[in-house]
DNA sequence: AGCACGCCGACT
DNA sequence: GTCGGCGTGCTC
């Protein structure tokens, strides 16, 4: 009697074995199975006629489920490698990448049909002769004597196309047809001349044979885009697939719609969170099929199915949304790498600031340089960068008064200024007014944290700890003040500088509706507002014609973070927020508002040098011993009782060190974030300096973890941890 | 995660 | 006397 072992969407390792009756079952088939008291849907990962399993225990399989495509070897095979890799059940893993309605016990309602076609009835129609005041039907009947359509094209017709397409579809003058898949001749428009760094990016893609790494290293401006819009040309003429990966910023619907504006006749799906279920499965059937030639969507996207995969694009390869944090604590990025591999195809991953862990592997040849170092508009010119000393200058709530000059003679020159908030919450670090020192710790490269509840100083990476002392140990001043804290009230100081400008704030919060950002982003391109202030979100995406100066104001926490990599997330953020400022006819101006102008990160950002920054920082994390040369594994914990959460921390870290593995133990420490939400929270770091030894040590210590007792807590395991 | 069983407190 | 609290244990 075969058996089928099924993935299914419950916290606990493994496969279940269950036994197959006359229904035969494929690899990659979803199936209902009874589950303790319930009917669950379930994946068929393997078959076989052997189980570790008592005979009697195993029940039948209720039913095989037909209504989609089985999921492929390949995808499985993914699935496996980031359930394994990551630490993660393979049930909830292979469950989490397929859309919700393929989870559901339920069948799938039938789906649309994919085209629309005039029926012989229809042909023979004269318009003249159709009713006048059935404007939308006579539009559709038009579109439709061109050729057969899908309702995607339809619907642009007119809002209402759903039920007048139903009354024609009745009345017997339209009819469905299938969707064609065309591979006939791609159109690529507006294609212009690509400059000599350009084409040799372009070129070298595309004469990889199989797998190969790029890293497309391109300042803003210097036309990445049009790269991958030729790569992607190439490959549409060979009737091969694009997975195209974005970072999950609300700017997907205006990337698929350039994209689309450039390739009028490629089919496309996109691939995010802002999609209603029936697109989402939709979507995600088109690329299965191999119906959608262009893929485009975050992080999720990267489990799609894709059968026709000949390349795959990660851009704003640096961006932190291509981690998840939570479940399958994935990093995108990576696993589109393995997945490259593992389909023999080439990924270029796009970024004006890359990861310094690409930046390190293109260095040492495991990736392949590319390097758009002109800006593709001769005419565009990079913004000059200063610096104002904040102690050196008038200060007005945070705003110094050469900013305060600065966006004057904007407005009267009626251009537009953004003022950029740093509000990420760094945790605060001891500095001495006197002589800057800094609460750094004694026995790692960290920068010791103040806890105001009970007065000390603790490395969140090694766990030392101090009580905060009264004078500065340097020089005996008694100032010591904490830097790194978040400034409010921004709008209404200038505001009552300027109580005629038009001040926009734009933050999660002013733009939590999807209408309003919209609203916003018209606003500021006709030139309605003189003054912007914002936050992160400003720093991505779109250009603002108008806008010729930037000034940051509290950049400098990050400098003296407790995370290592919050100096190149702020290089990144700068650079970023940098290139909003200034178009071909008006240079953009940035100023930064620092009490270190000469630290060597504002020094690299003035010159635009991130080869220089990058070397400074790879240089640091060598001697530290941190990513890209160290691979690391966090195992977090949280619960009510700090005593548990600790007592937890304490036994992984006792079984850990019992393995007696080539990996070093560092902890455990309180989270960045001690307490949330009447939670205690603490971590244990693991590093090993290979990402086989970290691998090797993980999978022993595994089931240890699991044998702990962890009532009333929770606890994750984060391997490559971007966070702290 | 669900969903059972199971053993102790406050209510019709 | 029951209803229901959530601790413990199991699911092929």
């Amino acid at each position: 009697m075969p058996i089928v072992r099924v993935a299914l969407d419950v916290p606990l390792s493994g496969l279940f074995d269950y036994s197959v009756s006359d229904d035969p079952v494929e690899i990659g088939q979803r199936v209902i199975v009874p589950f303790g008291r319930r009917q669950m849907v379930g994946v068929a990962m393997e078959i076989t006629d052997a189980t570790d399993m008592a005979p009697e225990r195993i029940k039948p399989v209720t039913q095989v489920l037909h209504d989609s495509a089985p999921l492929s070897a390949q995808l499985l095979e993914l699935l496996r490698f980031c359930s394994d890799y990551y630490r993660y059940p393979i049930g909830p893993t292979v469950l989490a990448a397929l859309p919700t309605r393929l989870r559901s016990d339920k069948p799938l309602v039938a789906k649309p049909p994919e085209s629309y076609r005039l029926s012989a009835a229809g042909s023979e129609l004269d318009l003249d002769s159709f009713p006048k005041r059935k404007v939308v039907q006579r539009r559709i009947l038009a579109r439709l004597a061109d050729g057969p359509c899908n309702l995607a094209q339809l619907k642009s017709l007119s809002a209402t196309v759903g039920p007048q397409l139903k009354a024609l579809l009745q009345d017997g003058y339209v009819e469905h047809c299938e969707a064609e898949v065309t591979v006939a001749e791609h159109q690529l428009v507006g294609a212009h001349t690509l400059t000599g760094e350009q084409q040799d990016a372009v070129d070298a893609v595309a004469a990889a044979q199989g797998y190969a790494c790029f890293l497309l290293h391109g300042i803003t401006g210097s036309g990445k885009t049009e790269v991958y819009v030729h790569l992607m040309h190439h490959v549409l003429q060979r009737g091969g697939q694009v997975l195209l990966l974005v970072p999950e910023i609300n700017l997907t619907p205006q990337l698929e719609h350039y994209f689309r504006s450039r390739f009028p006749d490629a089919s496309f799906a996109s691939l995010h969170s802002g999609l209603s279920e029936g697109e989402r499965l939709h979507n995600w059937q088109q690329a299965q099929s191999g119906a959608a030639q262009i893929v485009l969507g975050t992080r999720l996207a990267v489990f799609a199915e894709l059968p026709k995969l000949a390349l795959i694009i990660v851009d704003e390869e640096h961006d932190g949304s291509f981690k998840q944090q939570d479940g399958l604590r994935y990093s995108a990025r990576d696993v589109a790498i393995f997945r490259a591999n593992q389909s023999k195809v080439p990924v270029v991953l796009g970024s004006a600031t890359p990861s310094l862990e690409s930046y390190h592997n293109a260095q040492t040849g495991r990736y392949h340089m590319l390097k758009l170092s002109g800006r593709a508009l001769a005419s565009a010119t990079l913004p000059s960068v200063r610096c104002v000393n904040t102690n050196h200058t008038v200060m007005h709530h945070g705003i110094s008064e050469n900013l305060l000059r600065d966006i004057e003679q904007r407005i009267a020159r009626q251009e537009q200024s953004l003022v950029f908030i740093n509000r990420r919450g760094y945790s605060p670090v001891l500095m001495c007014t006197g002589c800057g020192w800094l609460s750094s710790c004694k026995h790692c490269a960290g920068k010791m944290v103040l806890h105001l509840n009970d007065r000390r100083l603790r490395c969140h990476h090694c766990g030392y700890q101090i009580r905060v002392p009264h004078a500065c140990p340097d020089c005996g001043n008694p100032d010591l003040h904490p830097v790194g804290s978040g400034t409010q009230r921004v709008e209404e100081v200038l505001q009552e500088r300027f109580p005629d400008a038009r001040i926009l704030r734009v933050d999660r919060d002013s733009t939590r509706n999807k209408r309003a950002w919209q609203t916003m982003r018209d606003q500021i391109h006709a030139n309605e507002v003189d003054i912007l202030v914002g936050t992160q979100m400003l720093a991505k995406g779109h250009d603002f014609p108008a806008l010729t100066l930037v000034g940051v104001l509290n950049p400098d926490g990050a400098l003296y973070s407790s995370d290592f990599r919050a100096a190149e997330r702020l290089f990144a953020q700068l650079a970023q927020v940098a290139g909003r400022a200034g178009r071909a006819d008006k240079p953009g101006e940035v100023l930064i508002q620092t009490e270190f102008p000469d630290h060597p990160l504002y020094r690299a950002l003035q010159q635009h040098d991130f080869d220089g920054f990058a070397a400074s920082q790879l240089a640091e994390r060598q001697m530290a011993g941190f990513p890209p040369f160290m691979y690391q594994a966090m195992l977090r914990a949280e619960g009510r009782q700090e005593s548990e959460v600790f007592a937890f921390l304490g036994h992984a870290r006792a079984a850990a060190v019992e393995l007696q593995q080539k990996v070093e133990i560092l902890g455990v420490v309180p989270a960045a974030l001690p307490r949330r939400a009447n939670h205690v929270r603490a971590q244990l770091l693991v590093q090993a300096d290979t990402r086989k030894a970290l691998q090797q040590f993980l999978r022993a210590w595994q089931p240890s973890l699991d044998a702990l007792p962890a009532q009333k807590l929770r606890w994750s395991l984060d391997v490559d941890p971007q966070e702290f």
